[in-house]
DNA sequence: AACGTTTCTTGCTAATGGTA
DNA sequence: TACCATTAGCAAGAAACGTT
C-alpha cells in the first residue's frame, strides 16, 4: 500500500478511524453525563426512603404453632456476616498473615464497630438498602405447580437415582438397585478396592500428625492447627455413568431423534467412581501443598502464561534449521506477526501443524448421533429455544414441487454451518434455493422479512407472506467442505441452475 | 451444596456489505 | 437498483466456572 499510493490512502483510513472513534467516546461520554444526571435527581424523585415506603407483605401465620413464617431468615445473618467481613478486612488489612503462615484456622474474631467512622457509613447505608423490610427471600417460582409437583417427585423417588453423565453434561435416571449394582460391582474388583473393617479417617489423621511432628520446624503453629485441628468427614463414594462408552446406549442414541432417550438397563454402562467430600481428612493438606507448588508452575521451563509471553521467550536468532511446531497455527499466526522479529522469521509454508486438541466427549457424542456409515439426515437440534426447529424439514430425502427428490450430502440440523438450504412454501410447495453461513441466523432473517414488509428484499418473504400466510419450511441439503463463501456461492448457483426453484429470482 | 460471577447463546432489530 | 447475505448491538437466560 505504502508504495503504490505514497501513504495517502493510510492517511485517509487513519482519519476515517479517528472520526470514528472520536464520534463513539462522545456518545459513551453523553451517555454518562445522562446517567449522571439520573443519579443527581435520584433522591428529589424518589425522596430518602423509596423501598421503605411499600409495606411489607404480611406474613402467613403458622396455625399449628402460632409462629409467624419467618421467611426472611436469611437477610439478616447475612447481611451481618458481610459487616463482619468489611470490618475485619479494615481491622487487619493486608497483614493477616504476620508471622508468615500460609494457611491457618479462622479465629472467629468480631472486631467491635465504630473503628473507621466511613466503614460504619458503608455499613450502614448497605443495611438499609439491602436488608430493608421487604427484602423477601421467598422467590416465585417461574415454573406452574403442576411441573414443580412433578420434579418434587422425582427429586423423593426412592426407586430412582439421578446422576450427572459422566462427560458431556447430560443427566442420567437409572433404577436405584440397578446403580446400586453397578457400584458393588465395582467394588468387588479386588484389584483396585480392598475391604476395611473400620473407618480409616482416625489413622489418616495421625499419619497426618506424624508428618507434621517429622517437619515441625518448617511450619509455622497456626499452619499445624489448620492441619490437624477441623472436624473431618468421611468422603463420599458415588459413581457417574460413563454413558459415552458404552456401545448399547450409543447404538441407542443413533436411531433416536428426541432430546432423551429410554433404554433397558445397558448391560455394558460401566460408572466412573469417584471420591470425594468437601472435608475429608487429607484436604487441609491438599490445599496447602496446592497454595506452595502454584508459584513453583511459572519455574517449568515449559511454563507459558500466555500468547504474550511465549513472544518473550522467541530467541532473536534460532539455527536455519529450527522446526516451529504451533498448535491451531491459524489463529496463531497473527500474534506471531506482531512481533517484528517473527514477522519475517514465520512463512506459513514452513509452518508444521501439531495434533489438534482432542475434542470433547460432549461434541463427540453428538457427532457420533450422525454417524457417518449410516444414511444423511436433517434432525432438529432439540434446543427448546431454537427458533428454527419449528420450520425445520427432517429427514433422509425432500421431495421438490418439481418431482426431482434431493438428499442431503451429510446429515444436518439447525445448527450447521455453511450450507446450501431449500426454502419450502407450505402452501403451494414452489421452492427457494439459498446459501447461508449460519442457518439459524439466515432463517431468523427470513422471518424477520417475512413479518416486516418495509425491510424486504427478496420476493420469496413475499410469496411466503401471502401464499404460505407468514410460514415457511427450510431443508438443508448440502454441506458445503470449507467455510470459504465463493465455493458455497458457486454451489448454490450450480444447484438453482439445476432444480430452477420457482421463487429464486428470475 | 449453595452461592456469586463470568461467559456463552439466542432472539430481535436495524443496518451494512456485496454482486449481477 | 434489485436482490441476497451478514453483522453489530442489545437484552435475557442458561451454562460454566470459582469460592466458601
Amino acid at each position: 500500500m505504502k508504495k503504490r499510493s505514497s501513504g495517502k490512502i493510510q492517511e485517509k483510513l487513519l482519519e476515517l478511524w479517528q472520526a470514528d472513534t472520536q464520534r463513539e467516546q462522545e456518545k459513551s461520554e453523553r451517555i454518562l453525563e445522562s446517567k449522571n444526571e439520573w443519579f443527581d435527581k435520584y433522591e428529589e424523585n424518589y425522596g430518602n426512603e423509596p423501598v421503605k415506603s411499600i409495606s411489607p407483605k404480611k406474613r402467613k401465620v403458622d396455625k399449628s404453632t402460632g409462629n409467624k413464617n419467618n421467611t426472611r431468615r436469611q437477610s439478616f445473618p447475612r447481611s451481618r456476616s458481610r459487616s463482619r467481613k468489611l470490618r475485619l478486612r479494615e481491622f487487619f488489612g493486608n497483614t493477616n498473615y504476620e508471622d508468615g503462615s500460609l494457611v491457618r484456622n479462622k479465629k472467629g474474631t468480631n472486631p467491635q464497630p465504630n473503628r473507621d467512622k466511613h466503614l460504619e457509613e458503608y455499613i450502614n447505608c448497605l443495611k438499609q438498602t439491602a436488608n430493608t423490610n421487604i427484602v423477601d427471600s421467598h422467590v416465585k417460582s417461574n415454573l406452574p405447580k403442576s411441573q414443580q409437583k412433578t420434579i418434587k417427585k422425582l427429586q423423593n423417588d426412592e426407586s430412582i437415582i439421578i446422576k450427572e453423565a459422566d462427560k458431556g453434561g447430560g443427566i442420567v435416571i437409572m433404577d436405584k438397585d440397578h446403580y446400586k449394582d453397578m457400584v458393588l460391582n465395582q467394588l468387588e474388583d479386588g484389584l483396585f478396592y480392598q475391604k476395611l473393617n473400620g473407618n480409616r479417617d482416625k489413622s489418616t489423621m495421625s499419619k497426618i500428625r506424624k508428618l507434621i511432628k517429622e517437619y515441625s520446624d518448617n511450619l509455622t503453629d497456626k499452619e499445624k492447627d489448620y492441619l490437624k485441628n477441623f472436624e473431618v468427614k468421611t468422603s463420599n463414594f458415588y459413581g457417574l455413568p460413563k454413558i459415552h462408552k458404552s456401545k448399547e446406549i450409543q447404538d441407542h442414541v443413533e436411531n433416536c431423534d428426541s432430546m432423551y432417550i429410554k433404554i433397558n438397563r445397558p448391560t455394558d454402562l460401566k460408572i466412573r467412581p469417584i471420591i470425594a467430600g468437601p472435608s475429608c481428612s487429607t484436604q487441609r493438606l491438599s490445599n496447602l501443598l496446592d497454595i506452595l507448588l502454584k508459584p513453583l508452575c511459572i519455574k517449568v521451563p515449559s511454563f507459558v502464561r500466555d500468547d504474550m509471553d511465549f513472544l518473550n521467550y522467541i530467541p532473536d536468532r534460532v539455527p536455519l534449521d529450527t522446526i516451529l511446531i504451533l498448535n491451531s497455527a491459524k489463529g496463531f499466526l497473527p500474534i506471531l506477526h506482531k512481533s517484528e522479529k517473527m514477522k519475517d522469521l514465520v512463512d506459513k509454508s514452513q509452518l508444521i501443524g501439531s495434533r489438534r486438541q482432542a475434542p470433547n466427549l460432549k461434541k463427540l457424542l453428538t457427532r457420533a448421533q450422525f454417524s457417518t456409515q449410516k444414511v444423511a439426515e436433517i434432525q432438529k437440534c432439540g434446543d427448546p429455544r431454537c427458533g428454527t426447529c419449528e420450520m425445520l424439514e427432517v429427514g433422509q430425502s425432500k421431495t421438490l414441487k418439481s418431482g426431482t427428490v434431493i438428499k442431503p450430502n451429510k446429515s444436518m440440523n439447525c445448527k450447521s454451518e455453511n450450507v446450501i438450504y431449500c426454502a419450502t412454501c407450505p402452501t403451494c410447495n414452489k421452492n427457494y434455493i439459498g446459501q447461508t453461513n449460519r442457518l439459524i441466523d439466515r432463517v431468523r432473517v427470513h422471518k424477520q422479512q417475512i413479518k416486516d414488509p418495509s425491510i424486504r428484499n427478496s420476493p420469496c418473504s413475499e410469496h411466503f407472506d401471502r401464499c404460505g400466510k407468514g410460514k415457511f419450511k427450510i431443508y438443508p441439503f448440502f454441506k458445503m467442505w470449507t467455510e470459504d463463501k465463493i465455493p458455497r456461492e458457486a454451489k448454490e448457483q450450480y444447484f438453482i441452475e439445476l432444480y430452477k426453484p420457482a421463487l429464486n429470482r428470475k
